[in-house]
DNA sequence: GCGATCAGTGTAAGCGCTTACATTTGATTC
DNA sequence: GAATCAAATGTAAGCGCTTACACTGATCGC
């Protein structure tokens, strides 16, 4: 509050250079509109006075802040540690900021964020997955601040997305490890709820069963949070069991890798004993021993693209163009043939 | 730029609400200054119109944001995740927002993003290790913006700091490490200049050699950034000398990991072939095999503490105190004793 | 040599909010 | 019922910046 009103202004750079505010202003963002002796003057008042230009004044004046907002779930694991440093070096070499935020998925914190990011003034944010309440879309349509969402696909949503189809991605995975013999299948996914991701990823696993003749409401399902811890508590709870799976499918290679902790913990053998497969194939799936088969999704190529996109939306040069990107399907040590 | 103009503001509100813009102003700071009665109708007014207030026009009026900044090396790793989380959710129930911006240990971004941050109105900012240019100390001491440092700990700085004795710590473990017999000690270090967390580390093990009566001029040393990857190639170098270790300390847990998957690719075993160490202690240290021997860092512990030092630093209530945690060592697997 | 043109610069009007200060309201007191 | 005073509300001055518009003095064509 008795903050030290020290802080130089446009003005004090203004007097010490001997030119008007505008001056100023113009050799900071257009320079080429300011012949060189008077730019000179100024820039080295700006440097001896260690000026920066106020933020929020600057907003406030010209509407416009080169600011992304990005909201994620969480920046606890890797799951998108990868894909938003692409999001930002690709948005860094377009003149643009990335403002970071988590939610710890609950839907209430994401609608804070949403307004705090539009509150200081991001000129476009980018959003994991469909599922949340209608009215947070019907705000950012009021305000005109394009949204990509990535990390998901649906071409029918009339909202811009990148992803890939979790749905399907996971259904080929499930057929695969099926086609290896494998006709106890369990399942540790993430919490459905709110979650179109986790959502689809059970869906394709429900999918294959059902294509290939086995009947899914008999298979064992555990909900649980994307944590290793959760996903060992949820071996757990699977093995206790009486029928016990020739193969635990994870929502993702964060609780992959907590089944495999607990397998390792309770003596069983991966994949002697029993197969493990993840989604996302993060780094960590490749230094798991055995190392993780999992369903690849090219995390970069989607934050670099979801960049490049919603830049061009910012700049009103699109007015949202949903693409799909490939995922593919990584079979490694912790899934075993039964055949 | 021609951005729709129906973002309702302030005034709208006001003459909505039949008040003036001072009441609703009130009404959103300190609505214990109105009476009930306006308050509905103003706050029904702010609900129908969907107001949000512009957080570029409060700060400018206000001079406070409730935001604090953090700048860190990297999101792509959980090295920071943790802490990090926990920073945040401090600062959540402190009525503060945390602003991320990471810098791909580039010394030069980092400046940019302090500059950035602090235009952006943060009211104080979080900062990782020491090694930074004066300069940019002197610059946050002009504008008054309180910094604590994370991560390290350095009595004798005239920074506030909070965390660990980074050379201290490792030297305990480079300690444990000779005492179990191992005299080829190898080193795969992070990027030592203008960081002084990695280079601590590096002292620490040169410090227990010299201790045991090693010498430390003749321990190869890789310093590579800290990635996986990286690790790997480390590794690979290593392996390819003549002077074959007994042990490969590593200057992370990120290191660490990109060592093993390469050991385990060369077909080598460890801790029975060679041993292998890391530090900091996350999640990835448990769930490898065998389970990684490290030095545990309480990073939960240092965010939250960080977050209340920081509040109490902004709203002058401290000058800043360090602090020091205490680390551990953590023995697993990884490590074998030879005697 | 004179007006047209134009690059370079200055003037000043906001942008949307907070808050010191002024004013009004209404309860309380005698 | 008038005087008093605190509580509630209004008025308006900025906060630091951008930018439309106005101005100045060269440069140019004829």
């Amino acid at each position: 509050m008795a903050r030290a009103r020290n802080v130089p202004t446009l003005d004090d750079v203004a007097r010490k250079a001997g030119v008007s505010t505008a001056t100023v202003s113009r050799c900071l963002n257009s320079p080429e509109q300011v012949i060189e002796r008077t730019r000179n003057k100024v820039m080295s008042a700006v440097e001896q006075l260690g000026y920066t230009p106020n933020f929020g004044a600057r907003v406030m004046a010209a509407k416009r802040t080169f600011t992304i907002g990005a909201i994620i779930p969480t920046m606890e694991n890797a799951i998108f540690a990868r894909g938003l440093q692409a999001f930002q070096e690709e948005l860094h070499t377009r003149g643009y900021t990335l403002l970071v935020s988590s939610t710890a998925y609950r839907p209430e914190i994401e609608a804070e964020q949403v307004r705090s990011l539009v509150a200081r003034g991001a000129d476009g944010l980018l959003l994991i997955g469909y599922a949340r309440d209608p009215e947070l879309y019907a705000y950012l349509h009021q305000r005109s601040i394009p949204a990509l969402i990535a990390w998901a696909f649906a071409p029918n949503s009339d909202q811009a997305c990148i992803g890939f189809d979790n749905r399907a991605s996971m259904r080929a995975l499930a057929n695969t490890v099926i086609s290896m013999g494998h006709q106890k299948v369990a399942v540790i996914s993430g919490i459905v709820e709110g979650n179109d991701r986790a959502d689809g990823r059970l869906q394709g696993i429900k999918d294959a069963l059902v294509e290939n003749g086995l009947d899914p409401s008999s298979m064992p399902v555990i909900e649980t949070s994307y944590e290793i811890e959760s996903g060992a508590k949820a071996f757990d709870q699977l093995m206790q069991s009486p029928a016990s799976p020739s193969v635990v499918m994870c929502g993702n290679d964060v609780l992959a890798a907590g089944a495999m902790r607990r397998a390792r913990e309770l003596n069983l053998s991966v994949p002697d004993d029993i197969s493990i497969t993840g989604f996302d194939d993060i780094e960590l799936a490749r230094i798991l021993t055995p190392a993780l088969t999992t369903v690849h999704v090219p995390h970069r190529e989607m934050g670099r693209r979801a960049a490049a996109e919603l830049v061009r939306m910012v700049e009103q040069k699109s007015v949202g163009v949903s693409e799909q990107l490939e995922s593919s399907l990584k079979l490694r040590g912790s899934l075993k043939s039964l055949n």
